[in-house]
DNA sequence: TCTGGGGTCCTAGGACCC
DNA sequence: TCTGGGGTCCTAGGACCC
């Protein structure tokens, strides 16, 4: 079997960098990625952490994910912008146009990383090193950002490559090249070791990933279960998933969720604020031709305990009432009377909407579905504003919440490659 | 002036059935 | 009747990713 060649392009501090060039594009003169900067929530509706980081930014010891008022403390002249998703899904959309010049298997595994089956190409585009520099390149001329592409034979390699060394940079990471180029990295740069494995690691004196690629898996399924074998895997460059071609994606749950300018104390605003989440849910979940058979709510409080439930539905549902209705009869399930700084439903179960199509169901049903039919099509013609629930009026409250603004017409894959 | 939002997958325990 | 054990479904929570 010829052995595989895949390619893992990333933006190199996407937000930053997206949002650096549109600003130079409409006549600022200053480019954000050239000083410190950071591409941030507005922390007066406690939405105040760092989304993306310039290196100038990296330089002072800002992290993503930090909070605004922590990054202005290590820099007090730090320049802040807010994020501008509409924008960010455009500039996704044009690298990925650039990559399906070089080949037909792409899988946009992010909203700033694509993953490319090279396998194949040769003979069309030439030596994969060569094209991987290509690509960059042109990502960089003509859409006026950088770019790192990892090249290997599989999806860990290409990425755990993309990452080496930053920016505007293209690096192989064959399996030969494992030992030399990936062992001595620390063990949390590995993908799939996050703050909890790589504490459990630490604390057993396994440091590096040589040092865990050479332990024995028994050992680590010990402690970390199956991950631990996974992880393994990982470290000596084993990998076997596919590149999936996102055209048809299989998406397993759709859910919104959002932390209140302020806290919520009373369960009818809470009602309410499920309801706008409710909207946006259960208007993607139409739109793709799905229903639910699983609805969850999240909760966190203002000292940040989170907790959840669920429920499982005896019929499939698509309605926004019948979902909202369940997701309030969860929520007085999970509420104890602490207030609220978070909410969140999310509806999962996924199924086709064909057999609910039949109208098998009751009149009622019915009803509801015409409805929410009709409040899709006025608000697909006129905006999303342009219809909401007489509840919202004088609320203070957004009668839909969540998402990004436009339809996210990809999916957020899989946690595992 | 504290700490976002979108996902996927895994595990453990209890209920229930045979 | 004195004690088991498989299998499946459901739920809560945790870990990880960008």
């Amino acid at each position: 079997m010829e052995s595989r060649v895949i390619m893992h392009v990333d933006a190199n501090s996407a937000y930053l960098s997206w949002e650096a060039v549109n600003r130079l594009l409409h006549g600022d003169t200053l480019d954000l990625r050239t000083v410190p900067s950071v591409v941030g929530g507005d922390p007066l509706t406690r939405h105040g952490i760092v989304l993306a980081k310039s290196i100038p930014a990296k330089k002072f010891g800002i992290k993503t994910g930090e909070t605004i008022w922590e990054a202005k403390a290590k820099c007090p002249e730090l320049v802040i912008v807010p994020p501008d998703y509409s924008l960010y899904m455009r500039c996704s959309t044009a690298m990925g146009d650039i990559l399906r010049e070089y080949s037909p298997l792409v899988e946009q595994y992010s909203v700033d990383e694509y993953f490319l089956v090279y396998t194949g190409c040769q003979t069309l585009f030439g030596d994969p090193v060569e094209v991987a520099h290509r690509i960059k390149d042109r990502i960089r001329e003509e859409l006026g950002f950088s770019v790192n592409v990892g090249v290997s034979s599989n999806k860990l390699l290409a990425k755990m490559g993309s990452e080496l060394q930053k920016p505007d940079r293209v690096h192989t990471l064959f399996p030969e090249e494992v030992p030399t180029k990936m062992w001595p990295l620390p063990v949390e740069e590995l993908f799939a070791v996050g703050r909890a494995t790589s504490k459990k690691l630490y604390d057993r004196r396994v440091q590096t990933i040589g040092e865990l690629a050479n332990s024995d898996p028994k050992w680590l399924e010990l402690f970390l279960k199956s991950h631990g074998r996974l992880i393994w895997n990982y470290a000596n460059g084993r990998d076997v998933s596919l590149v999936r071609i996102n055209r048809h994606p299989v998406v397993k749950s759709m859910g919104n969720s959002t932390t209140l300018p302020f806290d919520i104390d009373n369960c009818r605003e809470a009602y309410l604020v499920l309801l706008s989440l409710v909207e946006t849910v259960a208007s993607r979940i139409r739109a793709a031709g799905y229903c639910c058979q699983l609805v969850a709510v999240s909760i966190k409080d203002n000292e940040f305990l989170y907790r959840s439930h669920q429920r499982k539905l005896y019929d499939p549902a698509d309605s926004t009432n019948l979902i909202h209705q369940t997701a309030c009869e969860l929520f007085d399930e999970l509420w104890r009377g602490q207030p609220l700084r978070h909410l969140g439903v999310s509806a999962a179960e996924l199924c086709s909407n064909e057999f609910l199509q039949m109208s098998l169901f009751n009149e009622l049903n019915e009803k509801q579905r015409d409805l929410d039919k009709a409040i899709d099509s006025i608000r697909k013609k006129h905006g999303s504003l342009a219809v909401h629930r007489a509840s919202f009026i004088r609320s203070g409250l957004k009668p839909m919440t969540g998402g990004t603004g436009e339809e996210v017409e990809y999916p957020v894959m899989s946690s595992l490659l």
